[in-house]
DNA sequence: TTCCGGTATC
DNA sequence: GATACCGGAA
């Protein structure tokens, strides 16, 4: 990529942009090369066929990139090239606020101002920004947006970001080798290394519990769940453990395990483990439901895929 | 094993 | 605003 005045081709830089999301400069090299030896062109790659482009990204990664990627070379090809403009290099498939701003500004020189995870790392440190991602994203746009130059805008996207790469790196920044290091405000309070700072991604925790299918006489428990809480006030088999509650089966039964349905909640992932069984006396708890009754559609989602899973079971 | 990262989608 | 999508690196 020739450095300045906008001599690059937009396609070249589109290509490489695109395969440079969430993926190494080492891991893209050499596609990049075999993918401007087979279509140089956009024009070449509009026509190429779909299922040798998908071929040809195999181990890259991300493969709806592939997909935008032919979408993008076509959309380009037939309005006879690419949009000189972020905005109207936003509108393409699979570019977005990252991309657009980069293409315009290395391939046309365009004062845009490219913020990727390197650029929002370099700008975290340098005005010591301690809130955290994402919601610091808007903060380190605007603080971004002070910093793009008049001149050679181009050079300087492709500069940040090769100091975010190379030196500002999110776990031990070379500070000693930082051409900014006299400029950085987190570097000066001794806390670059923390910044910038996220969200803890509070891993969602696995629960485990337990869900009794209990026939007797031709109908199968339900009780309602308590009206607060976890599925409060729906229709439930009889179950425990997975709600904090350790409650005992509906009644006497020679219980069997038939498998476990998993079901994600907002807070946590469950795995419960379905046990169908023939009560030998009318249930403790709950009321019981013929068969041929039950609206599996009245049930919340979880429930609804034990009873997939214990139908089979109960009609046999 | 965990972290990292643009875009699309909902 | 959260999640899915993937592979590489720490």
């Amino acid at each position: 990529m020739p450095p300045g005045g906008g001599q690059a081709d937009p396609y070249r830089v589109w290509l490489s942009e695109v395969m440079l999301q969430q993926t190494t400069v080492a891991a893209v090299r050499a596609y990049f090369e075999r993918f401007t030896a087979l279509w140089p062109t956009v024009q070449d790659l509009a026509a190429a066929d779909d299922a040798q482009v998908m071929a040809e990204w195999a181990g890259l990664g991300y493969y709806a990139r592939a997909r935008n990627l032919l979408a993008c070379a076509r959309a380009a090809a037939a309005m006879g090239g690419f949009p000189t403009t972020r905005d109207g290099l936003r509108a393409l498939p699979g570019i977005g606020s990252y991309t657009s701003a980069a293409i315009a500004a290395i391939a046309h020189d365009a004062p845009e101002t490219v913020v990727d995870g390197n650029v929002e790392r370099v700008v975290a440190r340098l005005f010591a920004v301690e809130t955290p991602l994402p919601a610091a994203k808007p903060d380190l746009v605007a603080l971004a947006e002070t910093l793009t130059p008049a001149t050679r805008p181009g050079d300087y996207a492709q500069a940040m970001m090769d100091l975010g790469a190379t030196i500002c790196t999110p776990r031990n920044p070379a500070c000693g080798i930082c051409p900014l290091i006299h400029d950085c405000d987190a570097r000066a309070a001794g806390i670059a290394a923390s910044l910038p700072r996220k969200v803890p991604k509070t891993p969602k925790p696995d629960r485990t519990g337990i869900a009794w299918v209990a026939r007797h006489g031709g109908g199968v428990v339900f009780e309602e769940r308590p009206a607060k809480g976890l599925l409060g006030g729906t229709l439930a088999f009889p179950s425990a453990r997975w709600d904090g509650r350790d409650l005992p089966p509906p009644g006497n039964a020679e219980w069997r395990g038939i498998g476990q349905v998993r079901h994600v909640f907002s807070h946590f992932n469950l795995s419960m483990q379905v046990v169908v069984g023939d009560l030998d006396t009318a249930p403790d708890r709950g009321h019981l439901v013929p068969v041929d009754r039950i609206d599996r559609d009245a049930l919340p989602g979880l429930m609804r895929k034990v009873w997939d899973m214990a139908r089979a079971e109960i009609v046999a």
